[in-house]
DNA sequence: TGCTATGTAGGAATCATTCCTGTCTAGCGA
DNA sequence: TCGCTAGACAGGAATGATTCCTACATAGCA
């Protein structure tokens, strides 16, 4: 999805976040992308147009809008993290041969939820499902290339 | 689950993996406990018994049970990796307050699978479920204390 | 029992991420 | 519009889980 500056700023505004000119490049990137990059491809896309941007601010930026609700970090095993600025709820389907991820927007996903038996008083606040395969590219190979590791 | 040394020379053999004392006292350890113990955990809990087993020798065990499937690998967030000895189909619920990990078990979720056009030409092998919340110990400080990072 | 492929221990290396610190700046109030 | 100050940024150092390297030890077959 293509943002621009307005609609940036409304959203850090909602959010509470103060507005700069490396924060808003970082979340353009993010928003701009269905690909789920990853702290350190964040930094070489936003490097292109700001080369003075540290490593650290990306970092930085992306726990302060992660604590925000602005955006949320995919964990797939441990790899580094990667980050995905669609927070509305939904779910992935990651291919265990190139890593890539895609997004999954189920009605029936979301309304899964735990018999009271199963929570063990728990106050449960959410869920995730993850579906793993191999993805179109990858299905040729996938008997002669040994996932990878995690 | 108890398992003496016949039952894992047994499963050992099957999915054909060596014998060795300390890859018994690992496996012995991680199906005994339903904690889903750290490499490093376990390896507090192994060096009890055998003093001069090296964090290393951990770690290759358990990417060498890992990859002969005797033992399942969670990830919690961008924490240190965790493992189950319990490799049957099932899910997680994971406290945001103490990171403790509880099994589920439930058809239903075990039956879950998406529609041929989510799917994308994926060759679906899996999926996970893992429920978020709070223990009914954490309950009661979760509003005052913050949640452990990611 | 001896041989050899494989496992183990210990130490060094890796590398994503976090921490520290001095400088800079967004955005408020005057 | 200007000055102030809390908060953000850059750069470098530190951290710490995990992996790599290598010499020695051993499981388990012949």
């Amino acid at each position: 999805m293509k943002l621009d500056l307005q609609d940036i700023e409304a959203r850090f505004r909602r959010h509470d976040v103060r507005l700069t000119r490396q924060r808003a490049a970082i979340y353009a990137a993010l928003v701009e992308t269905t690909s789920h990059p990853s702290a350190d491809d964040l930094y070489r896309i936003v490097t292109r147009q700001q080369p003075m941007m540290s490593r650290n601010t990306v970092y930085y930026t992306l726990s302060v809008l992660r604590n925000a609700g602005l955006v949320r970090e995919v964990n797939v095993g441990h790899d580094m993290a990667r980050y995905d600025g669609n927070v509305s709820m939904h779910h992935h389907l990651i291919c265990l041969g190139c890593g890539q991820i895609m997004d999954v927007m189920d009605e029936e996903l979301n309304r899964l939820h735990l018999s009271s038996g199963q929570a063990r008083g728990f106050d449960v606040l959410g869920h995730r499902v993850e579906f793993h395969g191999y993805c179109v590219s990858c299905q040729q190979v996938h008997r002669n290339v040994s996932p990878r590791r995690r």
